[in-house]
DNA sequence: TGATTTATGGACGCGAGAGTCCACTTTATT
DNA sequence: AATAAAGTGGACTCTCGCGTCCATAAATCA
């Protein structure tokens, strides 16, 4: 038996992916899957043999983006009160949607959150979802030790998070740039962060 | 002379912005001419014949929606402190928001972000920045009058204006259904107002 | 009534993109 | 070397939507 099946490139698929996340995140679903294929240094046939249909193409990809979203949104537990950590948060949040990259990707899904609505409904669990669960455990945490005033840990992480996210997200989704330098959202996630703290003290 | 120019219809030109505002907010930019005409009840060549194309037709229909945006979200002056006006505010937020309608709009603006730039621009002036600017202004009135305490006017604003509308503009963007009853609308609310207060009080 | 402007609606040209077909090449296995 | 899986590339079909054309039908005013 020769070349026996299964035994295909999986770096190539790979490729396949990554060419698929850049031209579709630029040009949206619109895209020509002529020139994935030809970015991904690839024939058509081959997606349509590794993949199926365009469809299932953009289902793979958003499955995949899924696991990089969620990854680093961690909030690390300190001794010395919530300040750095929730400083730290708010900047890796603000790094993570303001990005034009992760901007082009939700401009995606939003896109076609009416045709698909589980992958919208997936990408909304890894990204939004997940970040404020994790803020609220910490914050619940933190309740516990005596450190904040909590009641309610789900609605604060919502309110923190959205301290931090503002109107930016939909600035950037509109395509507006607002010029937020490096310092700026320093000085937001700082401000928001001894905001919150106000808030949230006996 | 019979029937001098510009003899024309109006309300046939509100009647077509009215069904491709329907149309294309349910079905995306991609929708068909065709459709639009129909529930317009319309021909076709009509519609060319007043817009000249498609992408003329988008502008003018975002050009109208822009005026319907900014209206309704002023923030009146109290005497009694500044809770009952915030709690208005953070409401009438939040519906307009959170409506299916604005929803689909806002999804179209979004994806006509990179075909037609200075209508999205337009769109978060209109919107977004527009109510944060009135926002501020209260926010600053009140500061004036000592019954808050704010260095930053249009920073507090933007965090305000964050912690109403949290995730769930994201959520309904995506398509994801979280199920917000008026009574959840009224308590965000009510705790986003005395926590926010809480943060800049003396 | 007759002239003129606007609207109708159906047919049509055109370009673009999804997905298929196929003859041929490359790659790996026995 | 022989065999079969996987890939290539280009041509091809099919569908769909934009925008146009045109013959005909109201509507409007002298």
């Amino acid at each position: 038996m020769p070349r026996v099946a299964g035994q295909i490139d999986l770096a190539k698929s790979e490729a396949i992916l990554d060419a698929a996340g850049e031209i579709l995140a630029s040009r949206g679903l619109g895209a020509p899957m002529e020139e994935i294929a030809r970015l991904a240094g690839v024939s058509k046939q081959t997606i349509y043999n590794r993949f199926g249909s365009k469809a299932e193409l953009v289902r793979a990809l958003v499955e995949r983006r899924v696991d990089e979203i969620t990854a680093p949104l961690d909030v690390q537990g300190t001794t010395d009160g919530p300040e750095a950590a929730l400083t730290g948060f708010a900047k890796v949040m603000m790094m993570a949607v303001l990005t034009p990259r992760s901007a082009a990707f939700m401009r995606l899904y939003m896109q076609g959150a009416v045709e698909m609505p589980d992958l919208a409904q997936a990408v909304f669990e890894a990204g939004p979802k997940s970040s404020r669960a994790r803020l609220a455990i910490f914050l619940e945490r933190e309740a516990a030790e005596g450190r904040l005033e909590i009641d309610d840990p789900a609605l604060a992480a919502e309110f923190f998070a959205g301290m931090v996210v503002g109107s930016h997200q939909t600035a950037i989704l509109l395509g507006v740039d607002l010029g937020l330098l490096e310092a700026d959202i320093d000085h937001i996630a700082k401000e928001a962060t001894r905001r919150f703290i106000k808030a949230y003290s006996g």
